[in-house]
DNA sequence: TATCTTCACGTACAGATGTACTGTTCGTTA
DNA sequence: TAACGAACAGTACATCTGTACGTGAAGATA
């Protein structure tokens, strides 16, 4: 393993949106930044082009156009990545993070309750919407 | 508000570090670091001079050597650092890093009803030993 | 007192990152 | 068919990051 170079936040964002469009063309990916991110077209080039070469995606050319789609799995990165963070910021210690998580990001009860059927793998309460979109800020 | 500069992941590791010591000096920190992440004493220095410059430290001359400790609060970084990776790699959403630290990072069934509990305010069961200090990778 | 140790402080420097422009080429439309 | 717009590949460039070295002063030791 020639050890994989992390991706950047910036990388990540990007690699992030490609993954929820599967495959994507840089255009494609473009549009579908979040709307307060909007970055300009050529750096989203920019960012796809440093995610194949630091080998995370797969770049094919159809046509005229490049089409990106992941080569290492999203799940492999989230794991990296959030690891890392563990690692850093809490000693490699989980609870606090989730702790953190709990206390700073409106997790509820409910929340956890939802966690814990899935855990048990017995679907309990009828799935509510996630009630923690965005921390009540 | 300037918009604080964030942390890098070096800059992080070594605030944590001082956070856990609350006052303390370039040597001590470097000593505290954990063991597989011996940086150099200079460079620990280095950190800890970008760590007052950008505002996160307060660095006070005590005799002949230069005392740190948090300016910012751990719980402020902490936030900000994770509610920046939450919204690169989860578009905002908390609730799939819960899956994700539940699946990936061996927090149980336990460990919930440990979280439930605090958060219902009562705490119910004897405190186990956290079981998640490292994923069993 | 001559020397060693320890710091602070300034400096260094290659590689990573964020952000984007430019030149070239190939279908498209006037 | 000549001008146009879209996409690619290459280049740019200021900053930030990781990692550390060198110098000079102050305290410890021989």
């Amino acid at each position: 393993m020639t050890e994989r170079q992390m991706l950047s936040k910036g990388e990540l964002e990007v690699a992030r949106v490609l993954w929820e469009l599967k495959r994507a063309t840089v255009r494609e990916v473009h549009e579908a930044m979040p709307v307060r991110r909007k970055m300009d077209f050529a750096t989203v080039q920019t960012y796809l082009r440093r995610l194949e070469k630091k080998g995370y995606l797969n770049g094919r050319l159809e046509g005229r156009t490049r089409v990106y789609s992941a080569k290492i799995k999203p799940k492999t990165v989230i794991r990296e990545t959030v690891d890392d963070l563990v690692e850093r910021l809490f000693a490699g210690d989980t609870m606090p993070l989730m702790q953190h998580l709990i206390e700073e990001r409106g997790i509820t009860s409910d929340d956890l309750e939802t966690l814990k059927s899935m855990l048990d793998g017995r679907p309990s309460k009828p799935k509510r919407e996630s009630s923690s979109k965005r921390s009540p800020s």
